[in-house]
DNA sequence: TCCCTCTACTAAACCGGTTTAGGTGGAGTC
DNA sequence: GACTCCACCTAAACCGGTTTAGTAGAGGGA
């Protein structure tokens, strides 16, 4: 038994294939009853059309891609793909769509993989994740006329909507939660400072602390990964006067700085507070657990994959509204030491 | 301007479509000056054959799909697939094909999606992970005649091939590690019982300890996850002779359980030796730094993606060797303690 | 010269849908 | 009774490739 086609529907039904195509589409022309009729028949044959020959007579490839850009090293302990993509596809299935997914080591090759993804029309539109300020990407797919969803902080971009989670609340949580805890010299372990949500997470924070009065503390430039997050963490902790808390742009680099602060015998949250961003699975798992702030990722991803569908069919866009990330208080933020301790460095490693 | 089709093409080189297609599929009955005259016709137009109607003419999907049953919470820090992604996708677009992510919730979706991607005819075949003992999916797939490889450790699998990097001498070699350490009650905490993964490192960690003389230490069944890793750990810990070393199923766990003894005041490495298993990012950045198995995941992912397109294309299957995990020595383990400790549920814990 | 074979190529069918132009029958109108 | 109009449906073109059947022309052998 070889897969059914539109024309086994057809003769099944006793009618034209074009009729069989206007009853699956509903669009009008054929009589409610000679409609249930094809349906029923189409039904009982187990037929659905086929995406390939859809794609080729309506010229779309019903599918839509997803490059992520970063050498996998960097990407392997990323929490955020696996959800969004999940929640990407709970969207797309919906309307007959399919993910296309590319990983490219480095960022130069994903502007080639646009091109092919685009010049084979094997997809009808993309997100592009991980922005730079003064991304070139929007602008290629412009070009390109391939419709996307820019994935992250919202921007002023001529091209193409932004979908994303607003970093800004969950930021200003995590400060006021130590502000409220007594803290009052707040460091920020910071993403890239040429990507849009390193520079928007570093701005929260900044203007969080300006809002409650408080002196920026010090910012180290990282790069989201755990090595960096530690080397940051050290110079930190070197400086004449470190900080009695610590916000980091991600979990990432807050675990690995939570274990810096560890080997030198600092006790968190006595001595120093630490938070991160993303609330990843390990955290809560981690000696103290780690304070985050934890955002819908799935529910990202659903949006951000409606807006593009909109988009793709020429739709206006339907208000989408994220609900803002909350921050989830464990035991790695705690009051602020009431008088300032020996010099952290000088305490005793315990490795 | 609008894309160029095969007609433009065979216009422009004063040919037929037909001879156009000869030319780019290689395949003879074309005069070697034709042949490079069509092909530098295309170049010059800038034409590729669309994978849209090649697909719906060679009644192919030119994709191959990957679906991951899992619930984002768990998939979240999970460090393999994006490695592996990167491998296949390496491998697939070299020839034209694509890579369709599918992330559903349970395991029983599973079924749902691959019965879906087969009946639309969106994939030509798929990869299956996570194999469970008297797992459904390898006959449901060969009922659905879609071709598949089964990523993991080899399976005397009447259905498809497998392949995998043998967990074996990784584990072996972490155990062979601490013995060398002189530690003689090495626990194990195991993926799930149900799983093929999970099943063969507790396997290889039993038959390694067997081949050194030593008697199995005890053994904890868990589930991968951070929060039961650390469970299992306590566990371990609270028994009235607890093991020296614990040979985690992967780094996840194993973190998650280096925090568990780290909150109960355990030295780790000096009572307690921990060994991981996947050499994740994070794993060098806790504290201590984790001791693991690293393989070549990336290079896992090609030779997967080379099978499956061989098995697409009924080729044989050409031999790939993956080069054999190995151990990645850090601070995590070191020698046995020389004589028992006081027991170390007594240990004065440091939060 | 005729026939045969082989090479190089073309025309047309085909994949399985969508879409458009057109056709039929019945109701409504004068 | 002829004319228009509309609702409903069909036939055929089309998407852009691949594949098959068939043809023209060159070369070889008797």
């Amino acid at each position: 038994m070889t897969r059914h086609t539109i024309n086994d529907v057809a003769r099944a039904a006793g009618v034209s294939k074009g009729a069989v195509s206007l009853a699956f589409n509903n669009r009008p022309g054929l009589s409610p009853d000679t409609r249930e009729r094809i349906l029923a028949t189409a039904r009982e044959l187990g037929w659905t059309p086929s995406p390939r020959a859809r794609a080729l007579s309506v010229s779309r490839a019903l599918a839509v891609g997803l490059v992520v850009a970063r050498p996998p090293e960097t990407l392997r302990s990323d929490p955020f793909f696996p959800s969004f993509i999940a929640g990407v596809e709970s969207e797309l299935s919906q309307h007959g769509y399919a993910l296309l997914l590319q990983v490219v080591p480095e960022h130069d090759a994903e502007h080639q993989s646009y091109r092919r993804l685009s010049h084979e029309g094997r997809v009808d539109g993309v997100f592009v994740t991980d922005l730079y300020v003064d991304d070139a990407r929007p602008a290629l797919l412009a070009e390109l006329g391939l419709p996307a969803v820019i994935v992250g902080p919202a921007l002023s971009e001529p091209f193409w909507p932004a979908v994303g989670v607003d970093d800004a609340p969950g930021i200003a949580a995590a400060v006021e939660h130590l502000v409220g805890l007594g803290h009052s010299r707040i460091a920020h372990v910071a993403g890239p400072r040429e990507m849009v949500h390193g520079r928007s997470r570093r701005e929260a924070w900044s203007t969080a602390l300006h809002r409650t009065g408080l002196p920026e503390g010090p910012c180290i430039d990282s790069d989201f990964s755990a090595e960096a997050g530690a080397a940051a963490t050290r110079e930190l902790l070197d400086l004449a006067d470190p900080p009695t808390a610590i916000v980091y742009a991600n979990d990432l680099m807050a675990i690995a700085g939570l274990a810096v602060a560890t080997s030198r015998g600092i006790d968190v949250p006595g001595r120093l507070s630490i938070t991160g961003y993303e609330d990843t699975e390990l955290g809560a798992h981690v000696q103290p657990p780690l304070t985050s702030v934890c955002s819908d990722v799935i529910g990202w991803g659903r949006a951000a994959a409606r807006r593009l569908l909109e988009l793709i069919d020429q739709r206006p866009a339907t208000d989408v509204s994220l609900p803002p990330p909350t921050l989830v208080v464990r035991a790695s933020s705690g009051p602020a030491p009431v008088h300032r301790a020996t010099h952290p460095t000088t305490g005793t490693p315990d490795t």
